[in-house]
DNA sequence: GCCGTTTTCGGCCCGACTGTTTTCAGTCG
């Protein structure tokens, strides 16, 4: 059993939190920690790089830690990572996730008080037994417990996109609304729309910040004050995010946001393009080295302007390439929520929906789509209420009825999402896609198979003429559920050759294809299509997380089939034997 | 441990907040 792309970026994170613990080089370290992240952004497996010699090409990754990661891939661990593990018990490592609990304490705490877990370190905490280690008085212990506390609150590590964009706006909006704040953006990973989120950054522009962080600390979904000063505050909130507020001066707002707009990885390369031209770029201005003088950056395209670039959109600021991209004046015209018109699939009440097709399309021009297809579940998803062949040739009348009652305010077409069966049959025979005027086929059931088998199943529908498109194709859950473990290079090069199309599922819940993966599928020329998957009219509004999650992955709206005008969209249909 | 339009050796982004340190270390993002 091969280790997977994010077991191996774990033990790395594990090899540098020991290292750390050890008191080696803070580079070294680190060095580490940015292997493990660029693995996890890796959307091919490190196995296939490896075969192929290619593991170097991965950004942070040199011979070093190439030769660790074969070794790994063939042993299933690797000696430094053993050495380590003899050295430092694993709990020391549990420790260091409690707030205000960094490597030199748990160091301390392991080595002087021999605590090894976080359950030791509570009762130690309660006991007060810290106090009397050098640095630690009863106020460090009192941080700790409400360390642990605000670690078990938190249940799972990060939390959804969808969930997390909401929650910042409507945090944001309460500030807005004193005075003394004259506007304000959510920043940070949220901004750049990351699939899932560790905590809300926020950032408001005033002179007079004290009333808005009173406000801010003061608000009713606050559990526990983290800290509280003048330009930052952060707080946790009773569901366990944290939210951290940046008050800055107005005249200062572009490096402030593009400084909490991140990535971390985007925001230091760009440092060592300012500081290579005698410039040192922090949250307040931009100062040459020499003189001190302060430059002052109001606006983030003031920030890339000074180093010849164009304004870098936040969903790409990853250090993916996109600062060579800018330099070289070779960004991508990222696609936007107005291109798209069109939604290739949802559901009414004929399988799981909760609206009659006439409701979905009325709600679908009222969003101003100009075409949609109605894409219930087949039969053999039987909790779904999927259709057989005789309902689906039922359902395809009522859906031309429609059509012509909408007297072309918005045409309505007639698809099916059909299940992918764990077997790899399909549940409708040719003669029955014939008749439809688009084909999803997604996997519901099996998702845990063996990979050579889940991707031999998604490969036969691939290979299927009448398939269209490959619905929220890793079938992922966000934040609970794993994605299939498909061998993505298969499946794309099946896609590429099949010539159908990959679905971004706009479903916050699922984003799937997740960037990197979409931003693969474009590079081999695949088709995307961005799709709400609703089931309500409401679910059609969550179009822009498809988008945002598009435009990660460097996606433009040629690539994207609900871009296309009705026409071409029909002539593709027909070209794939329609 | 990585990496190279100043370098294959010697660098490696930058600052806020807290607590207990009488001048700063630790932690965090």
């Amino acid at each position: 059993m091969t280790l997977t792309n994010r077991e191996i970026a774990r033990i790395f994170d594990n090899i540098a939190d020991m290292l750390e613990i050890k008191g080696e080089i803070v580079h070294r370290v680190l060095s580490y920690r940015r292997a493990a992240e660029a693995i996890r952004e890796t959307p091919q497996d490190l196995q296939t790089l490896a075969a192929e010699g290619q593991l170097q090409t991965i950004p942070g990754i040199g011979k070093t830690l190439a030769e660790k990661i074969e070794e790994l891939l063939e042993r299933g661990t690797v000696d430094l990572y053993e050495r380590l593990k003899a050295e430092i018990p694993l709990g020391v490592l549990d420790i260091l996730h409690i707030s205000g609990v960094g490597p030199k304490r748990a160091k301390r705490l392991w080595q002087e008080l021999g605590i090894t877990s976080i359950e030791q370190l509570e009762e130690a905490a309660k006991a007060g037994k810290l106090r009397a280690m050098s640095g630690m008085g009863a106020k460090s212990e009192q941080r700790i417990l409400e360390g642990i506390e605000a670690l078990r609150r938190q249940q799972t590590g990060r939390t959804p996109l969808g969930i997390a964009y909401p929650l910042a706006q409507e945090i944001l909006e309460y500030l807005l609304e004193l005075d003394e704040a004259k506007f304000g953006s959510v920043a940070g990973s949220i901004r750049r729309a990351r699939p899932t989120i560790g905590d809300i950054d926020l950032l408001i522009a005033s002179d007079d910040p004290d009333p808005i962080m009173e406000r801010f600390v003061t608000m009713s979904n606050v559990a526990q004050v983290l800290d509280h000063g003048p330009s930052k505050s952060s707080v946790q909130l009773h569901n366990g995010m944290q939210v951290d507020l940046r008050v800055l001066p107005e005249a200062r707002w572009g490096t402030a946001l593009h400084h909490f707009t991140g990535s971390q990885a985007h925001n230091i390369h760009i440092r060592e393009l300012f500081l290579k031209r005698g410039l040192s770029l922090n949250e307040f201005s931009l100062t040459r080295v020499e003189s001190g003088e302060e430059i002052l950056c109001a606006t983030e395209e003031e920030v890339f302007s000074h180093l010849g670039m164009p304004y870098i959109p936040p969903e790409i600021r990853e250090d993916w390439g996109e600062i060579e991209a800018a330099l070289e004046g070779r960004l991508p015209k990222l696609i936007t929520l107005e291109d798209i018109h069109a939604d290739l699939h949802m559901h009414t009440t004929w399988s799981d929906g909760t609206l009659s097709i006439e409701q979905m399309a009325q709600a679908a021009y009222e969003r101003g789509r100009k075409f949609i297809v109605i894409c219930d579940h087949s039969y053999s998803l039987g909790v779904a209420n999927g259709l057989t062949v005789e309902r689906l040739m039922a359902q395809q009348e009522e859906i031309r009825r429609v059509d012509a009652k909408m007297n072309g305010k918005i045409r309505v077409f007639h698809g099916t999402e059909m299940e992918i069966n764990a077997d790899g049959t399909l549940d409708f025979p040719d003669e029955v896609l014939e008749k439809l005027d688009f084909v999803v086929a997604s996997l519901h059931m099996s998702l845990r198979q063996p990979r050579e088998q889940i991707t031999a199943r998604l490969l036969n529908a691939i290979n299927n003429p009448h398939v269209d498109l490959i619905g929220h194709p890793r079938g992922q859950l966000i934040p609970n559920r794993e994605p299939a473990d498909l061998d993505m290079d298969a499946v794309f090069e099946a896609a590429k050759a099949s010539g159908i199309a990959l679905e971004i599922n706009a479903n916050p819940h699922r984003l799937d294809l997740e960037a990197q993966y979409a931003r693969r599928a474009v590079e081999m020329g695949i088709p995307l299509a961005i799709n709400t998957d609703a089931h309500r009219a409401s679910e059609m509004d969550l179009l822009f997380y498809g988008v945002m999650t598009a435009r990660r992955g460097w996606v433009e709206a040629p690539s994207v089939l609900n871009t296309w005008p009705l026409e071409r969209f029909l002539e593709w249909t027909h070209q794939r034997g329609r």
